[in-house]
RNA sequence: UGGGCUAUCGCCAAGCGGUAAGGCACAGGACUUUGACUCCUGCAUUCGCCGGUUCGAAUCCGGCUAGCCCAG
């Protein structure tokens, strides 16, 4: 008797493949599937790092479905990746933001593409290894809430799923702590058990993120001046995509004083410096909103706000001042708020929504 | 050309005869499924150069060189 079929987005790692064995043991009928989304020129650079997309993964993924008795397929992404991914994270920088390309690929390649596609092929429901809880709510929204424990929550990247996207859903490893799966992983006698976690960006594993993308823009990324907020010039930058605002190391500006990045102005193709204190707001502005245990801002909606992916979340109060556009004021001032980061509102455990700042 | 001042790590800067503080920058590491922040560690056998005095000098003396200021 099972539950129903689903097809579960294996990446190689503990996570995933732990996802896959408990969702065998909870009855469902599960498939793995890896996901080929961009074109590893050195095999070994990627393994090692352990990414969450790398193409390790196709084997080690084969090997943990062979061990685990499922049926693992591989499907190929390039196309949507290249497209909502790298394009995107290229854009962004190049236009002076700062990209979370991790929220992209899920909400456009995981999230579109794979779900799609398993549907397709029969399933019911798509799964990962995202430490996240997938929720019905009384008042009939999907949201999801954050994983049993705080020390690995990733609620924060995945604030954009959409209702329909959510019902067909499952992130069975969100009740575990981190410690808890790879024990579950280690029993089993899996191989990845003790792989490290991801870091970095996939698709730059050598973390040189200019570098990439003047090599994959085709564009040319001058340098320019580091001005002071009255405009004073004090010294020359790179090319704005080396920076990003609160960044303090890289900037070789020896002012007697820790200084830190306030600004990114890719008219002039300034990069603004100023103190320490300089860098912090109370407030900011986002667009591209997403709704989960709420169906829309009522008036003022007061909420815990996260500014980047690891950040304690602070108190907040969220009001729309747009077509989709709202501004979020925050109780106490938060530091460096970036434009192009996702700012997700929580609602106790739960993603009330989220935007990204303008 | 006279007179004065200053020359210590990439930058700023302690030191004032007893055997080179500190900050910034930089490098490495930790943390982290984005970028950052943060934290930890490292970073001048040598004090513009050459001599001298002294048990001992970056610290005192002489000369030279360089920069700055005032005279001209």
């Amino acid at each position: 008797m099972k539950k129903g079929k689903v097809v579960v987005g294996m990446s190689g790692g503990v996570d995933s493949s732990v996802a896959a064995y408990l969702l065998l043991e909870a009855g469902y009928e599960v498939i793995g599937v890896t996901m080929q989304i961009w074109q590893k020129e050195d095999d070994d650079t990627a393994s090692e790092n352990g990414g969450c997309c790398g193409l390790s993964a196709v084997e080690d993924a084969a090997r943990v479905a062979q061990k685990l008795g499922i049926p693992h397929y591989v499907m190929n992404f390039r196309d949507e990746f290249q497209e909502k991914v790298i394009s995107y994270f290229m854009d962004e920088y190049l236009a002076g933001r700062t990209p979370n390309p991790c929220i992209a690929c899920n909400r456009y390649v995981k999230w579109e593409s794979l779900l799609q596609r398993s549907l397709q092929i029969g399933a019911d429901y798509i799964a990962t290894g995202h430490y996240a809880r997938v929720e019905l709510l009384p008042n009939g929204r999907y949201a999801l809430r954050r994983s049993a424990t705080d020390a690995k929550d990733q609620t924060y990247a995945l604030y954009s799923l959409t209702q329909e996207q959510l019902a067909r859903t499952l992130m069975p490893v969100g009740d575990y702590g981190k410690p808890q799966i790879r024990g579950i992983a280690e029993k089993l006698g899996l191989f990845v058990a003790d792989k490290p976690d991801s870091m970095e960006i996939c698709f730059v594993p050598d973390q040189d993120y200019a570098g990439f993308i003047r090599a994959n823009s085709g564009r040319e990324i001058p340098e320019g001046n580091f001005v002071r907020a009255d405009g004073t010039v004090i010294g020359r930058h790179k090319g704005i995509t080396h920076y990003t605002v609160g960044q303090r190391k890289g900037l070789n500006l020896s002012m007697g004083r820790p200084v830190f990045v306030t600004e990114i102005r890719p008219e002039t193709n300034e990069v603004v410096i100023g103190d320490a204190e300089d860098v912090f707001t109370d407030r900011l502005r986002c667009n591209r909103l997403n709704f989960m245990s709420v169906p829309n801002i009522g008036g003022e909606l007061p909420v815990t706000a996260k500014i980047r992916y690891n950040h304690k979340g602070a108190s907040a109060v969220v009001r729309r001042i747009g077509p989709d556009e709202a501004e979020v004021i925050f109780e106490e001032q938060v530091r460096a708020v970036t434009p192009g980061q996702a700012v997700v509102f929580y609602d106790g455990e739960y993603v009330a929504g989220g935007g990204t700042i303008l």
